[in-house]
DNA sequence: CTTTCGACTGTATACGTATGCATTCGATGC
DNA sequence: GCATCGAATGCATACGTATACAGTCGAAAG
């Protein structure tokens, strides 16, 4: 292992100038300086990121929290958002929440990070409450959960559900079936309560056999769909938690030999690049989640970087994209 | 942040024996650590990895680097390798390999990785010649670079291809296109290889004008298949580098109105679960990517363990999944 | 010519953990 | 009852970098 040491003797200075040069410090001379790149190209020196966090008191390695890496939504958020990390000068380090007293705790906990990232909060997750009791800076995105205040990126679903039910109702659909999220997701929560309130200004209701849950992943929908549509009288119109949801519906009444719109409507949220496929073409609420991604990262490095700064709420719009999995129900 | 000397304020015993009593160090009294361990949950102790690594030499942090981390096939080796490595005590960092001098080699040459696993590969990189001059223990997934040697997880594409040859050969076709991966990548080389020596065995050839080539991306597949379908005289069959690629090809006969498999047969290679829905029905090449992905972490650990074990090179077999992708063409 | 100041660089030390070596203490053997 | 040994623990220090502080040196000001 190449150390600063050595670059400061071969550059004939001492270990801190070479620390102070390399990092651009005014107060070395331009002169020495270029010695010391010198030196350390010549060596082919990098400064350890170990030592430097050891000496700083913090990381640059932000965690991210998920459950479920396969799912494909994790995918569009980790690409943005390690992009926009790295941009910042920060690392991506990714953390499964497999169990509450897991590995999340051990390594979030001794400041092998500087700062997570929660993407996969439930509301009663112990996780929040933790991690401000020992004082590590976090940023909810997507989710959050009320008991602990931190700054957050979300989206609001108002616009999108709302211009979604409008054109829906309007084209005659009034057998509305749901397949939710999960009830201690504030995003599920939330997506369920602005569709009942709407649908409910309108005059309309879910009935209780046609509202289902479950996590939010393909089977849920793959599953669900099987359920409503296996009916004697099914809904004409599916509403899904999101986009991986609504997927698993497609493929599900693809296997049934329902036809999709034509004997049932089906809509996601999230508008994740497979539901523009030519083979796919899900109607669905969209909203831009590269951006939030993004977001999120300089959410939680400026929290990293300023500790004390006021909370911030980063809220996005949403707007319904009609495509091809949604029509006027059959007469 | 609380130390191990808190710790060792609290239980009574000097730092060192924190460490000890916590790593279970067979020299620590029983009654001491429980004491010890005691104190440590009282306070909410837990070790930190920087001053441990710093202590120890090396972190327990893997490197994966990778290009293109919007591809979903990332996300299928991510999930099972992050898995793993979590077992193993290990974390994973991402690394995107943006440019050859960039950020990589910065992050994997300072120790803060004990090892990385290279996962986008080129031939012609510089990456694994730097790594190996470093010293830093590293390992090929999926791609290899035959100029600098070291573990690796591969496929061995042979016995898939020539399984989907005969088939599709028995079936009737004879002129068939091919949208392969980029000339520079072992896998895109071997693969468009076996192609031609199988398809050589069965007396034919490609045709250089229905030969192309692009990254391993929806977008090479989506305009590759364009390209060849908007012919005159089109291929019957179309072979893709990967299933993304074929995935694009899909997406892109269905835009044009050209109906798969009656029109074209489209095949790929990886079997992705996204080409096993009922809407895609992707016929292809599959392997065991979940296994490969667990054992590529399994091998940067036991060289990081064992940097002077002899190498292992572990080969997956592949095999030909026929589904609705593909069937004679038309008359 | 002396003083003062500022620009630059070096010295000493801290960060949190791990480990070789020294030390202590009680038990065992003679 | 003394020597010996081993188990258990403490002491000192190393890992690589960053930073407060002290020091040096030359130039400018008096």
């Amino acid at each position: 292992m190449i150390t600063s040491r050595d670059v400061a003797r071969l550059a004939g200075v001492s270990q801190p100038t070479v620390s102070r040069a390399l990092r651009d410090d005014p107060k070395v001379s331009e002169a020495t300086k270029k010695r010391v790149r010198d030196a350390a190209v010549a060596l082919g020196y990098s400064t350890s990121p170990i030592g430097r966090a050891l000496a700083v008191g913090r990381s640059t390695r932000v965690g991210l929290v998920v459950t479920d890496l396969e799912n494909q939504f994790y995918g569009h958020v980790i690409a943005p958002m390690h992009r926009e990390l790295e941009r910042l000068g920060y690392e991506l380090v990714l953390i499964t929440e497999s169990s509450e007293s897991g590995p999340v705790t051990e390594h979030v906990m001794g400041h092998g990070l500087c700062g997570v990232v929660l993407a996969t909060t439930t509301v009663d997750s112990l996780l929040p409450a933790r991690l401000r009791d020992r004082g590590v800076p976090f940023v909810y995105f997507n989710r959050t959960a009320q008991s602990v205040q931190a700054d957050s990126v979300t989206v609001d679903p108002e616009a999108g559900i709302r211009e979604l039910l409008r054109e829906v109702i309007g084209s005659g659909h009034r057998r509305i079936g749901a397949i939710f999220g999960p009830r201690n997701t504030s995003t599920g929560e939330q997506r369920e309560n602005t569709v009942r309130s709407v649908l409910d200004e309108h005059g309309l209701a879910l009935a209780h056999r046609d509202v289902l849950h479950g996590p939010f992943d393909f089977a849920t929908g793959f599953g669900g769909a099987r359920t409503l549509l296996d009916r004697e009288d099914p809904p004409t119109l599916v509403l899904c938690g999101n986009d991986v949801v609504a997927l698993g519906a497609l493929n599900s009444a693809a296997e049934m030999g329902v036809a999709v719109p034509a004997e049932v409507s089906i809509v996601g949220f999230d508008d994740l690049p497979t539901s523009g496929w030519a083979l796919i073409r899900l109607s669905t609420v969209a909203y831009d989640l590269d951006e939030m991604s993004r977001e999120a990262a300089r959410l939680i490095v400026a929290r990293v970087e300023e500790p004390d700064a006021r909370p911030r709420h980063t809220i996005y719009p949403s707007r319904y994209v009609a495509r091809a999995t949604t029509s006027s129900p059959r007469a």
